[in-house]
DNA sequence: GATGAATGAGTCTTCATTCAT
DNA sequence: CATGAATGAAGACTCATTCAT
């Protein structure tokens, strides 16, 4: 189901395969994050992976796959950290830890997520939809968490809301990464996740709109 | 005040210095939607404007150069526009129009913003910050909006709040173009538009909490 | 008719191209000709052609054109000298003159000779055939040289017999070039030119043989 | 006498190595044909021999070796084959069988004959005259069956053109190799092995000429 | 003896930039 | 001012060869 896009190894050991392209990410995120994607050469790469540029395309097949290996770990590690997120409670407790839950990793994994926020669109198109799809899947996630609350009663939103909450509340997590230059200096992440979650909350308490093109109340 | 960076020109004729400049940017525009700044040449960009890559290096000295006209030039245009809001009122209605506003010209600047946002990240670090501040002046059109409906009396809003919504006002007018891959399935601008105003007025609309990690009051 | 296979040039001037052309065309032939298509490189070949290897790629756009354009230039010197011979006589003495007019020219052009016969196989399977039928239609000069003959009833030579002996002359003459270690030791050119009319001639005189698989009469 | 070229083997074991080397020799043809010498890597070739690329190095030094083997290889079986050829008769009719014999020879080892003839000149300075020597020795083989011929007063021939005749022989034999875009179209192996004995002996039966550049009695 | 991971020199090709016309 | 030919540094990628297991 969850089909990878498979990058091609020539090194048959699969233990080794997974080895050295962690290794190779790694040093790919560090880089990246200094320089980007574009500015960064597969020498460096390679040698910041510690290995040479003959062994480094013994493990991908174009510069590009580097990137779609780093976009894809990075995706990953954050789904899955994120999926430690208790989604089954469904009070209005729950979604607010999970919010700050995930805007804590969000901080934790600032360089990586700086990275992929600013690379991703040079992924080629065939290897885009598979990053793509996993961001959906956590978006996906905010959207249960809030209407597991809504069944339970513990919010009452206009089920039009809920995908678009979602989407909000990921995007303001990414932001804590992609607006750092602006966000750090006047905010702690601790604030930030208490105001953001504030100014979302003071909202879905119950406020009631008439749905449509532009009109509300 | 607004102290620009200057790009050397080796023409004099500065109506001339503006006019090839237009049409650089306008091919630049194009051409780095489709392809990102990396993958374009700087030869594309000069045939796009419709001269020679002779003529190009007349009016600028390197290809980052361009990038920064045209980062800079998206910035205005969108300011200017943005300038036409009536900021004056102080009334909820007038901040929910102003909303809309930033919004549509967020929409119809899509490609341009789209530009803009991937390949921010791509100029030199000297060049960096007269963008950035022209960013952090829009967010305060914002701030200066929502301020006055709280000198009004119309808002009641914790100050350390108020900064924080005119950074995600802002972010998602630029996430209505970034996140079209998702949005656009979804929503149409005007649905957007409205729904994303009903999500922020009903928290602004008085909330208050204690709740957080990092809590006020 | 005759249509070419382009090589692609970012040099406008056609003028330009041609002289450019040429010049890396002699300095590729020495190179091949010494070390062979695959052990020159494209430096190699820009520098003996006198420029660097960014104007190279201004007028090919893979090493293989080089190949190409090499063999097509060959091909070309040959035929276009080929077509001084005197095809209108019809009689023994002008087919005579005929051969050894070619197998001079062989002579002279060893080194091309040489380079093209041993690179031609290397030339992508899209380019070949450009190439096949230059040698087809030199071939085809012949075997009207011989059937004029034979129409003014100075040969009695059956038709079957034409065409393959068309293509003996043509390998006879490659053969001077391309089996110089052997051949050279033990003859002149015009002992060569000489003794091969000689073995053909002998032949060619009103011999007649009953056609079949390996009998005659 | 027979002097070779030895070529340095890690393993001891004879026989191992002669199978190996048959295994690799056997790939190496099929892919030179294909794809030729230089774009055939050595992976390539371990793989098509049936083991690993660190096996193959335990047989040869490098790859040039492989090249020679294989065009050793060729040579040797072809003289092998050739040895079968009845020399002693010295009649028209065994020349005539004889020349029949080497052709279909050249026909049934069209692929190998293909791929010696065009990598022949890739063997390095050094590994070229020992092939060389072999191929002198069956352009021997021809002389003497024309040479018995004249002994026996089957054929009236200037013995200049004994050694050019055996070469003729020799290249037309090639040719129906590396002719064969050309040849293959128009006549079977029978008709081109009839064709030109006919055209060859139309000429040996005793024609005598006194024309020509550096023409003899 | 066999394996295959590691190596890095070497190759083709691109492209920003210059400068003579 | 405009042009476009020339330049060469730099980068992605390959592949023959080695060597520890």
């Amino acid at each position: 189901m969850n089909k990878k896009r498979e990058v091609h190894a020539s090194v048959k050991d699969e233990r080794l395969v997974m080895k050295r392209r962690d290794q190779m990410i790694r040093g790919a995120v560090a880089l990246f994050k200094k320089k980007g994607f574009h500015r960064t050469t597969t020498r460096e790469i390679a040698s910041a992976a510690g290995f040479s540029i003959g062994t480094l395309y013994e493990y991908i097949r174009t510069k590009e796959d580097i990137l779609y290996l780093v976009c894809d770990s990075i995706y990953d590690q954050v789904r899955d950290r994120l999926q430690g997120m208790d989604t089954s409670q469904g009070t209005l407790e729950s979604l607010r830890l999970g919010i700050a839950y995930y805007f804590k990793i969000m901080d934790e994994m600032q360089d990586e997520v700086l990275v992929m926020y600013q690379e991703v669109k040079s992924l080629t198109k065939d290897a885009l939809p598979y990053v793509l799809k996993k961001e959906l899947e956590m978006v996906g996630m905010f959207e249960t968490l809030i209407m597991r609350c809504q069944e339970n009663g513990e919010l009452d939103i206009d089920s039009h809301h809920v995908h678009m909450l979602a989407h909000n509340i990921f995007v303001q997590g990414q932001m804590w990464g992609f607006r750092r230059w602006a966000l750090r200096k006047q905010w702690t992440i601790e604030e930030y996740i208490s105001i953001q979650t504030d100014l979302l909350f003071s909202g879905i308490k119950g406020y009631k709109t008439t749905v449509g093109t532009g009109g509300e109340r």
